[in-house]
DNA sequence: AACACCACCTGTATCGGTTCAGTAAATACG
DNA sequence: CGTATTTACTGAACCGATACAGGTGGTGTT
């Protein structure tokens, strides 16, 4: 049991215990811990070998109390559990902020909401009780009522989202509008004139401005047709939608998803009536994860480094609690990476 | 903005603000709010009166030091991101555990650890700064270090696995055993004599109770021929697995999966051989997600109740913490549910 | 009227750190 | 050699809560 406290399980020391074995001040202790000026080196060294001898580290109640910083970080996701599981975005999206927080001695608060107004009273509780000293906000709508609420409580935070979103609020984002124009014309070049939407959850922000930007690049291009559905980005939801555009009398020869799992979910729809992927129909994914090379043929995507992205968010997050201004702009957009899913359509 | 605090941002209000307001002692306060006898019923009514006014809430930091319990759990997780992404199991697992957790106003510090070794460096500052009060420990490997390490420095936890993996650590685990030998037994009823497995990972020990369950299932009915091949639990090993069995020259007439990644990227291997399922082939997964009815034939699987398995974990945590004996006993057994990717084999 | 008793509340110590005004000793300077 | 400056440390105040001994006033009892 090599790491097992030599005070003995039960009895956690604290800085008075390491300052009595030190044979110096409390003051002293948190001086020599926190290589602050003001002790010798050779005191120094007596303070962390007496801390590493006792197995001891600073209560971080304790030192909230008297006024430093925490760096625990508040996230509150509002999605159904069951859904949560199948977007593997979410999980690197937390991966992300962690890797930046660790490094910092920081740390993540997760906590799953129904929606918006319980993730108000969430943030508001962790707010006014200290116990974060900061939050990002995810999954933003329109007309968010977070926005405000949140920042007139005076909770630091970062909105994932595009700053039309965001009411004012320090945000970071990626640049959909400039991706859906790239995956539009990608599959315009192919030669398919029929493109087909599948999106996600209509109150969502970001799948407005997909929508939009859909539209204006279908415009732009002069396709023959389009349309979106929306879904709750269920594979359920993505099967029923891709049926619905495959029944149809002018059916679609490409359609354009809004995640990983509606594509996939499509693909198996496209398989069930008969139609051939990528010579009938063509697909594309979005939040491109291993998922989509699951399937035959593999599903061409848009994809996206959501670690990366997640650990922007943080560091942007960082920035504000350090009192300062966090860079504005998109984080990336999303890149086009064609796989067995797309081709030119079939004459 | 209707819940800006009228403080206005940027001031918390502490008790004695609280008191103040009402005209009262802190002492009183802290009385009234706790719902703690020592007070008027009209007192109680002007602190709490004055407590919303403010909206005050006490500090979780000067509680916990205080003495007070507090319920910040620690999860930290090892394996990399990416897959934890995909695996449906963890989210869900995490939202069984907080749905418990935020009924008595506790937290879930979530962390994504690459190793053992660095998860018992997490948890060990964790317990020392005093920053969760214990633990949830999940993916036991054979001589697991952790259970020793923790148990040496007095953490409370709940090990997530088979009583004969944890050390002694309270636990609750699912009965995998069980669940193997109705799955073996389901598929030889439907008549399959060669029946292969695809594992999850070699190091982990539930995946060494299922091999061995496994081995006793098939020797006990007596089956003509069966293999076990590791897996990481991705989709890219789920699918090489699932080619090697295929392509043997006496071929398995059904494959058990120990998740659905590895289920699914199987279901794909077969479709590009050439095979059908389940004419063919038949394929039972396990860890039933959404995932699984993705697919077409939509897959068989071992299903789980991963939302109320979080939860009976943390109710078995907050029992340590509050000083009890957990029960003891697996939480439940996976239940066959049989779909389309399950039939008798092609004579 | 004297006393006990209770309900209600105040004041203070305490938790484990950080911070900072002092102080004492060591070094630099003229 | 006496005085200024620096260095190294101590001691006490403080953060925001809880806990508890003690004080105050009102009611009940004899």
């Amino acid at each position: 049991m090599t790491g097992s406290s030599p005070a003995g399980p039960g009895h956690r020391p604290t800085i008075k215990d390491v300052a009595a074995l030190a044979g110096v001040s409390k003051g002293a202790v948190s001086m020599a811990f926190n290589g602050r000026p003001g002790v010798s080196e050779a005191t120094r060294a007596r303070v962390l070998a007496a801390a590493g001898a006792l197995g001891w580290e600073p209560s971080l109640s304790a030192r909230a109390l008297s006024g430093s910083r925490t760096d625990t970080v508040g996230l509150a996701i509002a999605r159904p559990a069951r859904m949560l599981g199948l977007e593997p975005f979410y999980m690197e999206f937390i991966s992300g902020i962690e890797s930046v927080l660790a490094e910092r001695g920081g740390a993540l608060l997760l906590r799953l909401v129904k929606d918006a107004d319980e993730e108000i009273g969430v943030q508001r509780a962790w707010w006014r009780s200290r116990q974060v000293s900061g939050s990002v906000l995810v999954d933003f709508r329109k007309d968010d009522p977070r926005a405000s609420e949140l920042a007139g409580l005076g909770l630091p935070a970062v909105a994932v989202g595009h700053p039309s979103l965001t009411g004012g609020l320090p945000s970071a984002w990626t640049d959909d509008a400039a991706a859906v124009g790239e995956a539009v014309r990608y599959l315009a070049a192919l030669g398919h004139r029929r493109i087909a939407r599948v999106g996600g959850a209509a109150e969502l922000g970001h799948t407005a401005i997909r929508a939009a930007a859909f539209e204006a690049a279908a415009h732009e291009l002069g396709l023959e047709q389009w349309s979106s559905i929306d879904t709750d980005f269920s594979g359920t939801q993505g099967a029923r939608a891709t049926r619905t555009l495959l029944a149809s009398p002018h059916r679609p020869t490409a359609v354009l998803y809004d995640n990983d799992l509606t594509a996939v979910a499509g693909l198996s729809v496209a398989a069930e009536m008969g139609l051939s992927v990528p010579r009938d129909i063509s697909l594309l994914a979005w939040d491109d994860s291993q998922l989509c090379r699951l399937t035959r043929p593999e599903l061409s995507a848009m994809s996206h480094d959501v670690f990366g992205f997640g650990a922007e968010v943080a560091r942007r997050l960082l920035t504000v609690l350090d009192g300062g201004q966090p860079e504005a702009g998109p984080v990336a957009t999303p890149v086009l990476t064609p796989r067995g899913s797309t081709a030119p359509p079939r004459h």
